[in-house]
DNA sequence: GTCTATATCTGGATAGAC
DNA sequence: GTCTATCCAGATATAGAC
């Protein structure tokens, strides 16, 4: 890959995070990649192929490495913690992530191969075994797995609207996003934890 | 306001809900309602404004009826499930909402002045009540807030995500949307209940 | 108020010189 | 590989008849 075809990369990653795809100008990409418009047909062919190439390597980050986390020798909730802190963290230096891949995700109905469709079945087998070992609440898992999701995601989701209802700047909301990786896992802690 | 208009207004809702403003169509709008483009520029003059008109009343409904019920003589933990309970089931009733809203509640800058800004007051006020008369856990309210409306709204905002990852229908979806309020309520008073 | 026809412009894509 | 110039489809918006 040369230089010009990162350069791309960089810019198209930039601007469709920020506007979608319906919202991007090849031109906004070319102008901010310093080059020329056919350029990108020629690296790309198309906007639609440019997007998707942005959209798989961005879907594929936002599933977290929970794979590694639950393969650990450890209780449950306390997976579920380290998950919550890394993730929290991940998402700090990605905070425009879950908003863009909610949005597209329904796009491409094709994306279901990419998925790491043995997420729930770590995370379940997992949860069942410290439940019957008393170590941990019964809970539904689908809920589980929306309620801790939810504790990590929804403050980024809704970040622009929390600035705005909290009167709080960027900084203010990273400072909070600091302090919701103790309160992650201290709500998780109570909620799942016997 | 008559007939024509209303009828715009209903399918330029369902398409600016469904594609977002620049992925939809003047003519889809029109198709939608059984009538010809034309008309839409005659009542709205133009694709912006017509777009103002639906986000600005969508999002005064995001923010939810919360002041009244944190007006009523309760706990604070109480008041909480009430909202949740209520929400919730608005959501199921508008489960795009919440994506459309926070997608462009950052491209107007001028919304402020439609929020309910006294709305963390109201909040704030009836929980330190609650905290002082020892009913209620401490915690951080810019936390609190985030954290019931992410148990709430954050399950719609993934709904496209978690049907792929549960495999699960449209019809799962609800069911398990409706069994969330019990979840939810629950999960409240687990956290911030003493 | 409602329609058809059309003007105008934007943006993705291509041709072709270098 | 990189550029300039250009094509062309599609979208918003308007003109003008009825």
């Amino acid at each position: 890959m040369n230089q010009t075809e990162e350069k791309i990369l960089e810019a198209a990653e930039k601007v469709f995070l920020k506007h979608g795809y319906d919202g991007s100008r090849m031109q906004a990409i070319a102008d901010l990649a310093g080059i020329n418009k056919a350029m990108l047909h020629y690296y790309f062919r198309s906007k639609d192929l440019l997007f998707e190439r942005i959209f798989k390597e961005k879907f594929s980050r936002f599933f977290p490495a929970i794979e590694e986390t639950f393969q650990l020798e450890m209780h449950f909730v306390d997976k579920l913690c380290i998950f919550a802190e890394k993730y929290i963290d991940f998402l700090i230096q990605n905070p425009y992530l879950p908003l863009f891949v909610l949005n597209n995700i329904n796009k491409n109905p094709d994306f279901s191969k990419n998925l790491p469709l043995n997420m729930p079945q770590l995370l379940l087998q997992s949860y069942l075994e410290d439940v019957e070992k008393g170590l941990c609440k019964m809970h539904q898992p689908a809920q589980i797995l929306i309620t801790v999701l939810g504790i990590c995601a929804f403050p980024f989701l809704a970040k622009p609207m929390m600035t705005l209802l909290l009167g709080a700047s960027d900084e203010d909301f990273f400072e909070l996003m600091q302090q919701r990786k103790e309160e992650a896992k201290k709500q998780i802690r109570i909620l799942f934890e016997v």
